[in-house]
DNA sequence: AATCCGTGGAA
DNA sequence: TTTCCAAGGAT
């Protein structure tokens, strides 16, 4: 792969760079001397979940599951009930289903090639080359929806980022990122905390903004977006709802539970009956007989 | 491309 | 109280 070597804004890694230094959260999975298992279990846990109720599961997960082949060589099911309530329970399914064909594909050993990384269940674009940047110290884009939005305004002089991630913004993300490696590393980093802690979605804190200077947004006038899409529904009533209380169950029970038991978290049968089947075809619960159930072996 | 997939804190 | 949203991925 050909990487791009010039830069639209050479100035805006250093002020980012210079930034982090000072405010960046001291986070376990940065610390020298992370390994790749490690880092990629924070990337997936962090997955659309905040950074407090990650970092007490992580540090039980990798104490318990050091490397890919001790997760891999225990049930799915205690994957699952070590993900507690993190949310998207089906990133623990994947990590286990990751841990095992890193053992099975890799002797055991976290790929460095990011080619390699994207065929491991649950690790998409984002995860994928964060791993290779954070854990290998490659020179990759690493585009979340923080290095998104900060694009959007500090560049585009836009309120929100696009909906989706496109070939276009990784390609422009990677022209702002130096040359070195490493350096490139960082600044991908700088560039996630930066739209964590002051580029912030709502309520952005541009008086502290490194980049104020040369905002494009805010030198437009920071223009209100059109705000967030419509959610088509809330989460009360949802099956996802009925999906979390019953695997609630599960998760809490150190036995197999009868259906019965099940069936006290939520009225509405059919809709319970939807939500039980979906979480058996996920392969997050098993049905061991006719009407008894526990978390995958 | 649009939708589904949890959970809980903050405003 | 309700709404927003948080280091996405799979289909």
């Amino acid at each position: 792969m050909t990487w791009m070597t010039t830069t639209t804004t050479p100035e805006l890694g250093g002020l980012v760079l210079d930034w982090f230094a000072v405010a960046a959260r001291d986070l376990p999975w940065r610390h020298p001397g992370t390994t790749p298992w490690a880092v990629l279990v924070s990337e997936v846990m962090l997955q659309q979940t905040p950074v407090t109720r990650v970092l007490p599961v992580w540090e039980a997960w990798l104490a318990r599951w050091p490397t890919p082949a001790a997760l891999a060589a225990e049930p799915a099911g205690e994957a699952v009930r070590a993900w507690g309530r993190l949310g998207y329970p089906r990133r623990a399914l994947r990590l286990h289903q990751a841990a095992t064909a890193v053992v099975e594909r890799h002797d055991g050993v976290i790929p460095a090639e990011l080619d390699a990384l994207l065929t491991l269940p649950g690790v998409g674009a984002y995860t994928a080359r964060a791993v290779a940047a954070f854990a290998f110290r490659q020179r990759h884009p690493v585009v979340d929806v923080n290095v998104r939005r900060l694009y959007a305004r500090a560049v585009e002089g836009r309120a929100d980022p696009p909906a989706t991630v496109s070939r276009r913004d990784l390609a422009a993300v990677a022209e702002l990122l130096p040359a070195d490696a490493e350096t490139a590393a960082m600044t991908s980093a700088a560039l996630m905390e930066l739209g964590a802690l002051v580029c912030v979605a709502r309520t952005p804190r541009c008086p502290a903004c490194p980049l104020l200077g040369q905002c494009a947004w805010v030198a437009a006038g920071s223009p209100a977006g059109t705000g967030p899409a419509r959610r088509p529904q809330g989460y009360a009533g949802t099956d996802r709802q009925v999906r979390g209380r019953l695997l609630a169950v599960l998760r809490d029970a150190e036995h197999p539970v009868d259906r019965m038991l099940l069936d006290q978290v939520w009225d509405e049968p059919v809709q319970r009956g939807r939500a039980l089947a979906g979480l058996i075809e996920d392969g997050l619960v098993a049905e061991l007989s006719p009407g008894v159930y526990a978390l995958p072996a």
